[in-house]
DNA sequence: ACCCAGATCATCT
DNA sequence: GATGATCTGGGTC
């Protein structure tokens, strides 16, 4: 089945990791299954520079204390009423992150489908970072947990066939931060998120 | 295009 | 202790 890739592999430069989690595999060993998303949007926060990063100028809360923290730990927090992952990057005191954004289902379809509601068409299961989480049962009990770590973890996958990059999405107040071409996803996959005018 | 659900945090009072 | 903003999604208009 599915094993989880070795810490060390997190080690890499924030942008050059986003650019490399796509077609990576994304996996829950929850409860009632397997569920399995290939990565193919990813967003990177670099952290104290970083005008759009919840740990810009090395602001330290509860919430954002595990990105300082090493390379390839969970980092989730809520956006209003829904769940968001992280990957965190950098050494540590170095709190950069990693958004997922969206994923596109490969395995335990049957659990995704009854989460997100039976009638919604399957290319709107995981194409959102609020959507996958709920998709794939993540919840915030898995902050500071590790991706190399079952029962969520990342593992190899299928390579991307052509990689866009282009500014974030929904980081209006971000001033010069908001033209970082900082987000990566894989060309033409329908999967990916819509754009947030 | 708007509305609202409501966790977390900064910035008030 | 209250308010306003946010890395969003679903429903409705």
């Amino acid at each position: 089945m599915f094993e989880p890739l070795k810490a060390k592999y997190f080690e890499a430069p924030t942008l050059e990791l986003s650019r490399d989690l796509l077609g990576k595999i994304l996996v829950h060993e929850g409860p009632e299954g397997i569920v399995a998303g290939r990565i193919v949007e990813t967003e990177a926060y670099m952290g104290a520079e970083d005008r759009a990063a919840h740990s810009f100028g090395n602001r330290r809360t509860k919430r954002t204390e595990v990105m300082f923290g090493r390379s390839g730990l969970v980092y989730t927090y809520q956006m209003h009423t829904h769940t968001l992952v992280n990957v965190v990057s950098g050494p540590e005191d170095e709190p950069r992150a990693i958004l997922i954004r969206a994923v596109e289902p490969i395995e335990g379809i049957e659990f995704m489908a009854e989460r997100r509601g039976h009638h919604m068409p399957m290319k709107q299961w995981t194409n959102g970072p609020g959507k996958l989480t709920k998709a794939l049962g993540i919840t915030m009990d898995y902050n500071g947990h590790h991706f190399t770590e079952r029962p969520l973890y990342i593992a190899e996958g299928e390579a991307v066939h052509a990689v866009s990059t282009g500014p974030r999405v929904g980081i209006g107040n971000s001033q010069e931060a908001v033209h970082y071409p900082y987000r990566f996803w894989e060309s033409d996959n329908p999967f990916v998120s819509k754009f947030r005018p």
